[in-house]
DNA sequence: TCGCTATGTGAAGTATACATTACATTTTGT
DNA sequence: ACAAAATGTAATGTATACTTCACATAGCGA
């Protein structure tokens, strides 16, 4: 699972601070994810996508 | 989070088992995320999608 | 250079997605 | 009505998403 989320960070010049913020989860778990090291729950997810005014597949490409 | 899985089955006319068999996982798997016991991980979604030929929205719906 | 802000990372614990087994109930075809 | 297929569900165990705390490194402005 590959994600574009440090693009759309960067597009709202936001840090993974401020996104965990909103999201309501730790600045770890933002960075864990960004980095690969665990997909996100959907609910999750869904929250980034409704954040970036976006699709979930707009940030998660899901391959194989 | 609410879904229609099970009319996206009923309209492939396939059972929960069937189902579970492409997905990889359980049938009760499948049992539990259709009756709202818990949701399903992001990739079995992107799985779910790919298999009827939809978005992940288009199945399930983040609330609140 | 100094200090601050952002990011990366490790360890240990909690919550939840999913498996397995096993059985009960409902639905469907004949 | 009867059998078989489909669905519901409980108990117990494992994998992983996420938390908290703590500290280390990177980058950047003054």
């Amino acid at each position: 699972m590959k994600n574009t989320l440090k693009v759309w960070r960067a597009k709202k010049d936001i840090t993974q601070e401020h996104l965990a913020r909103e999201m309501e989860v730790t600045r770890q778990t933002i960075n864990a994810i960004e980095r690969g090291k665990y997909d996100p729950s959907i609910k999750l997810a869904f929250k980034m996508a409704r954040f970036f005014e976006c699709s979930i597949e707009d940030i998660f490409l899901y391959e194989e």
